[in-house]
DNA sequence: TCAAGCTATATTGTCGACAATGTTTGTTTT
DNA sequence: AAAACAAACATTGTCGACAATATAGCTTGA
């Protein structure tokens, strides 16, 4: 429970804010444990101050949950909160998607078409699955997001949101996520914005990332114990 | 520009941090204005630890935005960013009025409708207006988002969008809203929830939302200057 | 043996001081 | 006179220490 690896930013506390972050959604520091100031302080090799600072940022993204006089801990993982996560994912990515659909240039349509075009390579080559699976997931929402050219939607889904949504994916073991549904049915967004169907590809958008919430949910289900 | 009253809560920190969301918000700290810790530790007679605590909490509402060694900034309203606010808000609470269909116990519902009652007298009397436009509009979202039962969104709307949309208002002097209009889509909404209708009651919420967004644009395009 | 209260310990909250960075002012040079 | 540099100043970032609160362990009494 470690990699003290600095990042180094302009200051100390967004730093160590970052390192929390890594640290908090890949598990190496677990779930509903205490965050302990003078422990981390010294394992970081700061003072309290900067550390405190990103305490309270972490407890702006939602990753701990602070109280007075008593401390910080972090979240704990569960099925309601999961299914809340993903409510609100739905809500702020549809509305993500239906923007794009007016904003998004055809240069950038055409590249996310490439994009997908890459991921159905990778899937028939069936090389290197798990990039096509997380990572490239990942990709296509991130740029959608980004295409919508709404700074708040950016912020709150990609520095936020996602934070915690990955916490959940590296907590949940078996990710018995389909990639060739989820190809066809990105296919199927970009489609519709292509073509500035606003309301189409919210409609998709959040039929698909109500299927992906359906999938954790199962998985959770199945390892309910294996996930502590 | 003071106004220093203590909330006294649990710890320094949140305290001075709800002291300056309410400075900021009234414009009792004008928009763009910059943060200054010395100036600031001063007027309220604290260190800048806490005060530092506090501002990165604003910045996580987005009250402020900071630059690393240069110091804080009240954002700055104008008329993109407000579209923006209002797309994430229509988002949010459309979804919270749709999860309010399928939550919100019969007796809330009545309690709510007792209170679009109340509503409809203070109008037909003409007595306090401004009550029934302003505070009575809040209540009624907030109750609606509350029936959600969704802890994040309740979190994101209450807690963290309010506090810009309350800045819009009160930056924009003149607010003209038709509250009887309002309360015909109020009670439309509560409707939809009534009967359970999820979708409707989305639908309806977006609109209104929308509605209420191109008021408050007019009245900015109006007064561009005078919002400074 | 268990519960309640007290004491000792550890942790959080706050403070003042110092270091590092930005900003302003004044000077010099072209 | 304008631009570039330098020094003085102010502000932010970080630190260690102290105060306030909570937690753990011990003692006492029923």
């Amino acid at each position: 429970m470690s990699q003290i690896v600095p990042i180094k930013s302009a200051t100390l506390s967004e730093d160590i804010a970052q390192q929390l972050i890594n640290a908090i959604v890949t598990g190496d520091i677990p779930q509903g444990s205490k965050i302990s100031e003078p422990e981390l302080a010294k394992r970081y090799g700061i003072s309290r101050g900067p550390l405190r600072e990103a305490i309270v940022k972490l407890e702006g993204l939602g990753l701990v949950t602070r109280t007075a006089n008593v401390g910080a801990r972090v979240i704990e993982l569960n099925l309601a909160d999961m299914l809340d996560t993903f409510t609100i994912r739905e809500a702020l990515e549809g509305m993500a998607a239906r923007l794009a659909a007016s904003h998004m240039p055809t240069t950038e349509v055409d590249s996310l078409y490439a994009l997908l075009d890459k991921h159905q390579a990778f899937l028939d080559d069936n090389q290197d699955e798990h990039y096509a699976q997380q990572g490239g997931n990942d990709d296509f929402h991130l740029r959608i997001i980004q295409a919508s050219g709404s700074q708040k939607l950016i912020r709150l889904l990609s520095h936020e949101l996602y934070a915690v949504i990955r916490m959940y994916r590296h907590h949940t073991a078996d990710q018995r996520s389909d990639p060739r549904q989820a190809l066809r049915e990105h296919k199927a967004i970009l489609d519709a914005i292509a073509n500035q169907e606003g309301d189409l590809a919210e409609l998709l958008m959040r039929r698909h990332i109500s299927r992906a919430c359906r999938l954790l949910q199962q998985a959770m289900e199945q390892s309910t114990h294996s996930t502590q």
